[in-house]
DNA sequence: AGTATATACCAAAACGTTTTGGATGTCAAT
DNA sequence: ATTGACATCCAAAACGTTTTGGTATATACT
């Protein structure tokens, strides 16, 4: 079928050894041979078997992924994103990107165990990470590499990248405030997620700098999607006071809010206020256009990409936990609130 | 390291070739033997290493798909939705999914070489046909196994799953028509895409049943993202006059047009209509809800995949070509056009 | 008793690489 | 003439499977 090394042996005659090692670049071959050996590979077309490779080197040159989606289908444009980031970055690198979705539970766990018995994957690229999560109890227990994004309740045992939740949200409090607003809404993602809290300590602390509460009964907890943030946004908005402001834990839910303020035939920005989380590439044009949290979550996945096959390649001496600063990017969906408008 | 299949041969006292025979469930071993191994096997924790099975078996139970995006982040959920249906379908038949994104161009033919020469997938699905297909022309010329989501113009040398967008565009107009419509402006993707044509057909024809005219000056094309759908949107609506409704060739664009259309005071679905193509699952929450053509997208994904695994296991004796009737689904983007209302 | 058939097993080759541990030849220094 | 150093090459083993082409034993049929 395909040409192998056998064959350029053959044709340049010379062992197989020789030929590798030309074409691997070894010192230990002569410059004549190995311009002789890499031009009649390049005229036969030879390209090397990856799984012959892969089954001598002992290693998979592969990542792993497991998107944790509820649904099988996923649509969320965050996950796309990050996805992007991954993969592009893991192709530069010369790795395979071996993704999968599962919903969290039981098989989930099985399809990492499936992956790393079968050495089928160097590491993995954990995302969305949960206060006890098995998949990092797990990847812990066995001494297998891998890189989260997001933190843990106890997290300085493994590398990971986060956004910093609770400091994005005080800008969020922040903002809100400087609009006058002081009935606050807010709708979370199911509190084992590990972000939850953090994003609702910022909200709540963030307001508490202004001698503002954030009551419990204006937190309603969802599931990040767009229906869920429908629904939930119209539970606060029938509630007997009405929040001035809708604080949303991602964008997508954030879209949903603001469809049922209008459907109340309620202006977003200026009726209600309406905020994001992720800063989805949608997001700039909503109506209105949103405003949000910004992560750069495209840059995340190479970050998190590139400290995974760093690790796989030992080139990392300790754990490395990155931070990163997000960003409040003001448009068109929060406005002052006025008192009188109501 | 981990378990080797010689590791059990000699736990139990056989050869390896029995172990290997037990375990693949071939019946020249006896039932007790098969049952000592199979238990064994389990409590040492094996599990077969992939790459050495791949490599004698000469088959890489890999399916390849590349997906063109223009820029390298790629956030469509259409995408999103496709992956999913496709990668749930191979994981079910013990494929993996070998997934890349390239922008159209040099870079994306070399990627399909470079998988197909190495050996590095059975088949490929090819996605978002073009109406001279580079990709299909060279996996046709290698006899290399594909299924396309898409036809192209000399497309019965292959196997495709595709949507009647003639059809579908055809609806869309009756729609239109049928609330008054008259001026219609239309949003398409670029023109090299296989399906623009033949949905700017399904618009024009149908139009011209109810003698109206679809004018070639209110035909624009961009590329598929909001910010197209937002800019030429803008576009049509500063046209001397107005269309009615605007008709968009994707979800995504239809998002962009109704932002501009917001964005200059007039109410989407009695002002302007909107109408979108694929029906992603935002639409439904959006704002207006999105009057669009339904496309299974997860479910062709999934159709998809099969075809393909049917085609490399050799279970399909010509090619087959399937041919989805899309159906409109009526939300309030769209309404009735009353003239007297500008 | 001899032949055929079925059952249960296995040694060795093969898949395409890389790596190990030399072998051979040349040249310069002793 | 030896020795050592260096450059260039290679045979064979290894990675973990599956497959090929058997063998050996027991049972059943003439």
């Amino acid at each position: 079928m395909s040409v192998s090394i056998k064959d350029i042996a053959k044709r340049v005659n010379r062992s197989i050894t020789t030929v590798s090692r030309a074409l691997n670049d070894y010192d230990d071959v002569s410059p004549e041979t190995k311009q002789l050996i890499l031009k009649t590979a390049k005229e036969m077309g030879y390209s090397p078997n990856t799984f012959a490779q892969r089954l001598q080197k002992q290693q998979s040159d592969t990542i792993g992924l497991i998107l944790p989606t509820f649904s099988p289908r996923f649509s969320d444009p965050y996950f796309s994103e990050l996805l992007a980031g991954i993969g592009n970055k893991a192709a530069d690198l010369g790795f395979d990107l071996l993704v999968s979705t599962r919903s969290p539970g039981f098989e989930e766990n099985k399809a990492y165990e499936k992956m790393v018995e079968g050495g089928r994957v160097d590491g993995f690229i954990v995302v969305r990470t949960r206060n006890q999560d098995t998949r990092i109890e797990y990847l812990l227990s066995k001494n297998f590499p891998f890189v989260a994004f997001g933190r843990t309740d106890d997290c300085n045992r493994f590398s990971y990248v986060d956004e910093d939740g609770y400091y994005g949200m005080q800008l969020v409090a922040e903002h809100l405030v400087g609009l006058n607003h002081d009935v606050i809404g807010c709708i979370t993602p199911k509190p084992d997620l590990a972000f939850t809290e953090k994003r609702i300590a910022g909200l709540r602390d963030g307001l508490e700098k202004y001698n503002i509460k954030l009551d419990p009964a204006y937190i309603k907890a969802g599931d990040l999607t767009q229906r869920s943030g429908y629904e939930l946004g119209a539970e606060l908005l029938d509630l007997s006071e009405t929040p001035t402001a809708i604080v949303a834990c991602n964008d997508l839910m954030a879209f949903g809010v603001m469809s049922a303020v209008q459907e109340r035939g309620l202006v977003v920005g200026k009726d209600v206020s309406v905020t994001g989380f992720d800063d989805i590439p949608m997001s700039e044009y909503s109506h209105p256009p949103l405003t949000t949290v910004h992560q750069p979550v495209y840059q995340i996945g190479s970050m998190v990409c590139e400290m995974l096959v760093k690790i796989i390649r030992d080139e990392l001496s300790e754990h490395q936990q990155i931070l990163l600063k997000p960003s409040l990017i003001e448009r068109q969906s929060t406005g002052i609130y006025d008192k009188r408008a109501i």
